[in-house]
DNA sequence: TTCGAAGTGGGGAATTGTGGGGTAACAATT
DNA sequence: AATTGTTACCCCACAATTCCCCACTTCGAA
């Protein structure tokens, strides 16, 4: 399986076409002939989309589909799948980004693609910036959430 | 295993290109085939990069990925892995670092390559110095430390 | 002083990211 | 059904970066 990782800064072409990182072509290929699906991540309020290669979105629709169609679980099975897109590379490696998914994420030209272990995440590069950034929490916070951990 | 310890000071090149220090090179390459991640640091106040070995980073992405994705825990991840780029040494044993990796440790040209058990820690020099100058921490708190051990 | 190992620098080829033109496919409209 | 317009995908082209190789230099040990 692969594992995604890291940042790539990129800008979107007026075509909405973005690279894909080329460390990742390969590896995708061989798993799945590249093919991947698009999405909106789970929270309405992240400005952001996810990119699952086909066999890890198989995994999240079957998680989705055991969940109950009430309240919140409708809202996140309606708000994920009914978002998803299919995606292929063009033969440059480039991805076509739909366009109510570019409004979405408020992608406009300057691109982050940031690896998430089986995901790719998509950012507005001065959005994810600004999500980064370390006001973003408090550093009490952080300090607990490090002492679970040992890195 | 490997164990770090000890300084080295040297100098990036106008590529971004980091010599490993010749003594852990063997060490590295028979671990690991000298297969290595670099990234950030949890703290996102911190100026300077980790790098571990392959192993000791599948244990630090395990870790991580069993976090929940709220608050201070999304944040960790997000960050960490995030930024967590693949480093493979050339022929004269350096590594390049990535410019987005750079920029965000503030490196320069005068570097310095601290060990640190399971991992190195990639400093610019002049911040490292700023960094171990003694008024860095208070004498009560470091008393404090120093009661928990005995060295 | 010589030798070897380590750190440093740079040339040149290959890869990657980016932009744009042309054309085929499709939809919407007349 | 014909026309128009839009979109998506192919190709080519250019620029920047990365990677590979070779070479110089410094320093410590023999």
């Amino acid at each position: 399986m692969i594992s995604f990782s890291g940042t790539d800064l990129l800008t979107m072409d007026t075509k909405g076409r973005v690279a894909v990182p080329a460390r990742y072509r390969q590896p995708l290929s061989e798993l799945c002939g590249a093919r991947l699906k698009i999405t909106v991540p789970a929270k309405p309020t992240d400005r952001l989309l996810v990119l699952y290669p086909l066999p890890e979105w198989e995994n999240v629709q079957a998680q989705l589909k055991a969940l109950p169609s009430t309240g919140p679980y409708e809202f996140l099975k309606r708000r994920i799948v009914g978002h998803a897109k299919d995606i292929e590379l063009d033969k440059q490696g480039r991805m076509l980004v739909p366009p109510e998914l570019r409004d979405a994420a408020q992608l406009e030209q300057r691109i982050a693609i940031v690896g998430q272990i089986n995901k790719l995440e998509i950012w507005s590069e001065p959005l994810y910036r600004e999500a980064m950034a370390p006001e973003q929490v408090s550093s009490e916070d952080l300090e607990a959430a490090l002492a679970e951990v040992s890195l």
